[in-house]
DNA sequence: TCATCTATGTGAAAGCCTTCACAAAATAGG
DNA sequence: CCTATTTTGTGAAGGCTTTCACATAGATGA
């Protein structure tokens, strides 16, 4: 069944819907845990600071999987939700880049149990290449096209110095790949039909530099 | 000078306007490494793939810098985007749970440079606690209140697993600081006046993963 | 000095997202 | 079976953000 597979006749899903779904389904796999049965839109939005108006808006983009006067079954919506996002299945990623941040990210378990397994790393520094790290061996980044073509691999994460990325992601869109998630902090140019999600931590710390030094707050006394 | 800082009088700037300055300062480092004096909107929107009306609404926000027919003084502007964020100062930060991925942030040297100087760290390992990383000697998280209590330090960076993140956090709050950047996959509860960045990067997969599975395109040919 | 060109700054329009508010559906309790 | 209660699902309203479009101001060159 496609029921929740978007289609041009459907609505277009914004993405802080898409990223909101996440956040359900965390809070999901925490309720459930409890041994909870059902969860209102009530619970789910307290667990994540949203409102319940905006959980039962999102989840209605997508079907009613709800119940009048009860809630939503937990179990239920937690797969569907899955569905939704594709992590009803395992995603094969290979990692360019084993240097501070990519080593941090493939010792990293947890993706490997939400079903992103990383399987392939690229080096190019010589002391690297041939080295095992967490069972996989790092291979030669010259080999990156013909390794990735036509592979089991659909994601790269890419953890190189920036001044390199841009040359990295033009080999993984050569070798047809269309998914990448990017912590140089460089914006990358690829075709339209490829997908860039970025990781810019300087950002992050800059946003709250900014908040700090304007004196914002969520409740300001007048 | 505050002409730049908002004030109850002023209208609230947005989120996404801030974090777009962000890349604007980033863009302008470029233009200037370039040996550029002046930038126009058109060109700063192209580096970071916006729109230029975008780039001159959101600098509008804060003052008339730029100059018709030339465009923006690459040096001034940078500045004064350094000024508006907070960035033109040294930021002391302090990161709890020295692990895989907080080892990496503090091997970073990219952040020092841009002045967030990770000065403290802390853990609750035995093996851990004393020992030396990048000079910074481990602290015992049991003494995370007082040691951050009044200290020089105004950011902290969280790297402990989920399951201890808000305990953590609550210590963080008692000592009177205000902005977290957080890496644990969980919503934390903090007062009002607290600030909180969450980086989550299984939600970015999962959006990767979205996006493949309903075959997304900026530009889908119907 | 004047005409032409370029690019800003900004109201207004358009578009998008969130919140509201309530009918409808189902439960729960007697 | 009936009433009170709960909570969903959803149009409509409201609010926020982006894009449009153009008057304006300054640059450039003859
Ligand atoms: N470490 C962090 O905390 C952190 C934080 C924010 C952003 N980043 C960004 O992440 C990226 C990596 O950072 P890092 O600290 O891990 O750097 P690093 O130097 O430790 O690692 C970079 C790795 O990339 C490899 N590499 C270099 N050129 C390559 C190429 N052409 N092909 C394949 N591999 C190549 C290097 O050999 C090295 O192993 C950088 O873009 C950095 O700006 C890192
Ligand atoms: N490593 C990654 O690539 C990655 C990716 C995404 C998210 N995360 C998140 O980042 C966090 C850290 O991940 P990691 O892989 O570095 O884990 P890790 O186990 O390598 O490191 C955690 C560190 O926290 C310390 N710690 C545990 N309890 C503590 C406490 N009460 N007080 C102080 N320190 C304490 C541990 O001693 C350890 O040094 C986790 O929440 C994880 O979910 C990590």
């Amino acid at each position: 069944m496609d029921e929740f597979r978007e289609t041009e006749l459907k609505k277009r899903i914004s993405e802080s819907t898409i990223r909101r779904l996440s956040l359900y389904h965390r809070a999901l796999e925490i309720v459930e845990d409890n041994g909870s049965e059902t969860v209102s839109s009530k619970e789910l939005a307290k667990i994540e600071k949203l409102t319940p108006a905006q959980v039962r808006k999102d989840l209605s983009f997508f079907g009613s999987f709800g119940t009048r006067g009860l809630g939503y079954p937990v179990k239920d919506l937690k797969a569907k939700i899955a569905r939704i996002l594709g992590i009803d299945r395992v995603w094969n990623i290979a990692l360019v880049g084993v240097g501070n941040i990519g080593s941090a990210l493939v010792s990293y378990k947890e993706f490997a149990r939400q079903g992103f397994k990383i399987v392939k790393l690229f080096d190019n520094d010589q002391r690297k290449i041939g080295s095992n790290h967490k069972g996989i061996v790092v291979s030669d980044i010259k080999n990156i096209v013909s390794e990735l073509s036509g592979s089991e691999i659909e994601m790269v994460v890419i953890c190189v110095p920036g001044s390199v990325a841009q040359f990295v992601v033009d080999d993984i869109v050569k070798a047809g790949l269309r998914a990448i998630l990017n912590f140089a902090p460089v914006n990358l140019k690829v075709p339209d039909d490829v997908f860039v999600r970025n990781e810019n931590m300087a950002m992050e710390l800059e946003y709250l530099s900014y908040a700090l030094v304007n004196n914002h707050s969520k409740n300001r006394v007048k």
